[in-house]
DNA sequence: AATTGACCGGATTTACAATATGGTCAATTG
DNA sequence: CAATTGACCATATTGTAAATCCGGTCAATT
């Protein structure tokens, strides 16, 4: 697919000069000519590769994606209990949004001005886990670990749970730590709470 | 409170006047003058009654949220077990949102152009609706119908569960029926997931 | 004492010129 | 000749200055 090597893997050096500007300056911040420049590149050149700005932030995105898929792969032990794998998965997604200056930068953008690009990545993502967490939803459910009617519901559910959990409680309230959320989460979705 | 009745109580005119414009037009596009004019009333004449425009739609906000409580408290039954009269008030909550112009509007402006006021008044409603919860979880704690650790909480992540079901499932996906989202919502509060 | 609307200063909108940017392609390069 | 490039084009975005609008005041009026 990649082709072998010609004197420098263009196409290389400028999916990394973009990861590197939608990081630094988000979606609509960044330029053509700038990611151009930042690859050492004729702006020209960007194209013989991808057709639009769009397609090119495609790519970033989904090479993001891949990321949290192996992020998520890497920390998942079936031999262990759903719920286990359920947090510790949470948990590094929640640690990765951190980090991952791509991903804040775009939230950001979002928040202040909108971008709908911006907000497509987002989505994209965010489609991503759920399709990860619904995979591990329906493998659980063939276990006998845990009921579910509907796998994507369930997998929805959680991220927005958890996500309430981490980032909106903390709007209005002091702030729960980790372990709280963990905590409570797994209480309430194992559980429920009802006295039993 | 209200005094005894001149020849017109031109506050109640003016809030009256207030609560049609809010519904109608929003926070940022209702005027002074605008409200004056419905009111059929000097614009000074408000200021006689409400400091500022936000005091003004203060009053408003104050007025629905009483709405809301009596609409709530008129829902629930406490001989019915308590997840009965949780789903019956959060039914009646939702169809109140849908009703309700004033919500509505708000919602509106604050998803298209973020007005600061507008976030507030939906914030101190979801605030009134989280707080009349919790005293239902309380409650329901002390007549050992549920484990609750931490009330305020669990009505906040109860609200936050209701809401992704009922409005943001249906961004990007075919919406629920009220009584799928009853039954999702009562099934995972009550019994949660592990398989008992 | 209560009410009013003309009026004020600052905020917002408008209209438009100046600039920036996504995308193209003829010229250039190796 | 295939790959690469940056000057160039049309449109989108931004800066800006004038015009308008609006929350709030207060002297005049009822």
């Amino acid at each position: 697919m990649t082709g072998p090597k010609k004197s420098v893997d263009r196409r290389a050096l400028i999916v990394e000069a973009a990861g590197k500007s939608f990081s630094m300056f988000g979606y609509k911040a960044t330029t053509m000519e700038v990611v151009s420049k930042i690859a050492a590149v004729g702006k020209g050149t960007i194209y013989t590769f991808f057709a639009t700005k769009e397609e090119l932030f495609g790519e970033i995105i989904g090479q993001l994606t891949k990321e949290l898929r192996e992020l998520a792969e890497r920390t998942i032990d079936h031999e262990r209990p759903f719920f286990d794998n359920l947090s510790a998965v949470l948990h590094e997604l929640l640690l990765f949004r951190d980090k991952h200056e791509l991903m804040v930068k775009l939230s950001q953008e979002v928040r202040d001005i909108g971008t709908p690009m911006a907000k497509d990545g987002i989505a994209k993502l965010e489609q991503a886990i759920t399709a990860f967490i619904q995979q591990e939803v329906v493998l659980a459910v063939e276990k006998g670990e845990i009921r579910s009617s509907n796998p994507k519901l369930t997998a929805f559910v959680m991220l927005k749970l958890y996500v309430a959990l981490n980032s909106e409680w903390s709007k209005h309230q002091e702030p729960l730590t980790r372990k709280e959320v963990a905590g409570y989460f797994n209480e309430l979705m194992r559980d429920g709470m009802s006295v039993r």
